[in-house]
DNA sequence: GAGTTTTATCGACGCGTGTCGATAAGTAGT
DNA sequence: ACTACTTATCGACACGCGTCGATAAAACTC
C-alpha cells in the first residue's frame, strides 16, 4: 500500500508536507494542497493507522465494553449501543463494541494506551464498579451507561428513574388503583436497586399498597410471577414491571388463565425495548425508556471529554414520557 | 508507561532479548527468561500494541461487521456474536464489533492494512454483496456467516435451509398436516429466499399445500399475518414461521381470536433466538437454530485461515434439530 | 528600504516494537 | 585439540507517521 513517502515523490513535496496537507495543523499553499490531495487519491493512499497511533496521532475510535458474561451481550444493550454508534459517526468517530469480562480490562487498557482507543463506553454498571476505578487510574476517557452507587463526578448517562417510576404510578393512581404490585429481580444492580425503591416511594406517595414480586429476567419467570400474582394477590389491580422479557412471560401467564388486560388487570412496562412493545396484544403501555439517546448522549459526552470541550452536562438522566397503549385501562373491581 | 527497554535494563538484557522471552521464537535460558518475566511483572509491561502492529506484529484482534442500517443491529445477530466472540477468545484473540455501514469498508481495509486487524467476520450476507469483493481483493482475510448467491470457495458458516425446513414438514407430515401456511419476508436475501424454497420443495415432497403470508420482521406485522390466515385459509393446520419478532405476533393475534395452540393451529418456528422460545405460551416448538455454534465455526475457520492452517471445513452448514415444545400436536379438522 | 512578522516548506527525529544477521559461548563428534 | 553445530544473546534497522525547529520566501511596518 501507498505510504506518505510515496505520495510526496508524487505531488513533489516533502512527506511532511504531505502530513501537514492532510491534517491542516499547519498553514499550507492551496495550490500545493491540491496537488497532494490528487496524488493521494490516485494512489489511494490512506495514512496508517498503527503508524499514526504510534506516532502520538488521535485514533477517532471509541470502544464500547459490552459485558460479555454469562449470557453474552442483553437485548436492550442494542438500542444503547446503536444511539452511542450513530451519534459517534455523527462526530466523525468510530465505535467498536469490545464484549469482555472484567478480568480483561487490563487489555482494554493496553489498546487505550496503544492509542488505538481514545476513549471508553463502559455499559450494565454495578453499584460497585471496578472497572470505573481502573479507568480513572489508568486516566483513559470513559463515559458510563448506568451509574456506581456514588458516581461523584464521573460522566455518565442514566434512566432517571425515580422520575419514571413516578410517572407510571401517577397514571395508575389516576385510573384509580389502589393496590398494586411490580416486577422485579434481586440482583444488586443499579437499575433494579433504584427502581425498587422509587416505586415504593411513588406508591406511598400516592397511598397505593406495592406488593413485590421477585423474578429472573425470563420469560418462564414472568410467567410463574404471574400465578403466584394471581393466587397470592387477586385483589391487585395493576403491575408495574421493571423487566422487558419477563414482562411478557407473565403476561401471557395471564391469557393462559383467562385474565383479561386491560380489562381485569392493567399492566406498565418501565424498562422495554422498543421492538417488544407489540410482541404481545395489546401493545403495551410503557413509561418509554430512550435507550438510543442515552446511547447518543453517551458517546457525545465522551468525545467531548477527549476533545477537551467541556461539557456542562456531563451526568445526564432521563426519565422518559408515559405512552399510553393498549394495557391499561380504569381499575377494576375483581376477586 | 513500561517500554521494552525499561524492563530489558531492569532485567538486565537486552531489548530484543525481551521480546524473544516473550514470544518464544528464539530459545532463551531459562534463567533469562524467568528474570525478564519477572521484569515485566514488575513494571506492569505490556507491549505497545500500535508499535507492534506497525513492527509487523500479528494483532490477534478480529473484527464481526455488524450492520448498521436502519434498524441497527439485530437481535439474532447477538447469538452469533456471542458464539463467535467466545470462539475467539478460546483461541487468544479479540473479536470487536464493528458497527459498520457498506461504504466504511475501506476504512476497515485501512484497520486491516495497519495490521490491527488480522480477519473479518462478515453477517448479514446479500445474494450478492460486494462487500466480498472488497475483501477479497483487498486480501484481508475473512468469512462469512451466510453466503452469497454463489460463494464459491470463500469460507462461511450458515444454516442448513433445506435440512432444517424439511425436518420440521417432516415432523408435520408425521403429526398428520396436510394444509399449511409460512411466514416469510419479501427481501431479498439468502435466509428468506432460501427458506422459502426450500419449504415449498419439502411440502411438495410430502403432498402438503403451503400458502406464503409475507411478513415484515416486526410483531404488529404477525399479527396481520393471522388475521389474514384465518379470514382466507381457515382450513389451514399448521404454520411454519421463519422469522422471530413476527412470530410472536402471529401467536398473540391467534389468541386474541381464540384460537387455541397448539389444538387448532400446531406453530413451527424455524428462525428463533433461544430467549424468545419461552416469549409466549406454550413454548415455540422449533427446529433449533444454532447461532451460537455457528458464530463459534466462524471465528474458529478464520482464525485457522488467518494462521495459515489448512481447515478443510471452512465451508459449514448446520441444520439444527427439532426441538419439540408446546405448539405443535396433531392435526385437528377445524373450520 | 531596513527591520519585523507571517507564511510555506523541509529535514530530522522519535514513537516501541518485530526480526534479521552477527557474535559468543557451549556441546558433540572425531 | 580441532572442527562443526547448536544455543543464547546482542545490536541495528525498519515499520510509517506526527511534530518540532530551521530556513527561505513573502508580506507588512514605519
Amino acid at each position: 500500500m501507498a505510504t506518505r513517502a510515496e505520495v510526496a515523490k508524487l505531488a513533489g513535496v516533502s512527506a511532511s508536507t504531505v502530513s501537514y496537507a492532510l491534517s491542516g495543523d499547519r498553514s499550507i499553499k492551496e495550490e500545493t494542497r491540491k496537488r497532494v490531495l490528487k496524488a493521494v487519491a490516485q494512489l489511494n493512499y490512506r495514512p496508517n493507522f498503527a503508524a499514526g497511533a504510534l506516532a502520538g496521532g488521535k485514533s477517532k475510535t471509541l470502544a464500547l465494553l459490552a459485558p460479555s458474561g454469562e449470557f453474552g451481550i442483553a437485548l436492550i444493550a442494542l438500542e444503547y449501543i446503536n444511539g452511542a454508534a450513530a451519534a459517534a459517526r455523527e462526530r466523525g468517530y468510530h465505535l467498536v463494541i469490545w464484549p469482555s469480562q472484567e478480568s480483561e480490562m487490563s487489555e482494554i487498557h493496553t489498546f487505550a494506551e496503544s492509542g488505538m482507543i481514545s476513549g471508553v463506553i463502559l455499559m450494565e454498571i454495578k453499584l460497585k464498579d471496578d472497572r470505573v476505578k481502573y479507568l480513572h487510574k489508568a486516566k483513559v476517557p470513559f463515559t458510563m451507561i448506568g451509574r456506581t452507587e456514588k458516581p461523584e463526578s464521573f460522566a455518565y448517562v442514566d434512566r432517571d428513574f425515580a422520575g419514571a417510576t413516578e410517572i407510571g404510578i401517577k397514571y395508575l393512581a389516576e385510573l384509580g388503583h389502589k393496590k398494586i404490585a411490580y416486577l422485579t429481580t434481586d440482583r444488586e444492580v443499579g437499575v433494579d436497586t433504584r427502581f425498587s425503591s422509587a416505586l415504593v416511594e411513588s406508591a406511598k406517595k400516592y397511598k397505593m399498597t406495592a406488593k413485590k414480586l421477585s423474578v429472573v429476567n425470563e420469560a418462564s419467570s414472568g410467567r410463574e410471577a404471574f400465578i403466584h400474582l394471581h393466587e397470592k394477590y387477586p385483589d391487585v389491580t395493576a403491575v408495574v414491571s421493571l423487566n422487558d422479557i419477563a414482562t411478557l412471560g407473565f403476561i401471557s401467564g395471564a391469557n393462559e388463565y383467562g385474565i383479561s388486560i386491560p380489562k381485569d388487570l392493567s399492566i406498565i412496562a418501565l424498562d422495554t425495548p422498543a421492538n417488544h412493545i407489540e410482541m404481545s396484544w395489546p401493545p403495551l403501555t410503557t413509561v418509554d425508556l430512550p435507550a438510543f439517546e442515552l446511547g447518543e448522549a453517551a458517546s457525545n459526552i465522551l468525545i467531548d471529554q477527549i476533545e477537551g470541550k467541556e461539557n456542562n452536562r456531563s451526568q445526564v438522566l432521563l426519565a422518559g414520557s408515559l405512552e399510553t397503549r393498549g394495557t391499561t385501562a380504569k381499575a377494576s373491581k375483581r376477586v
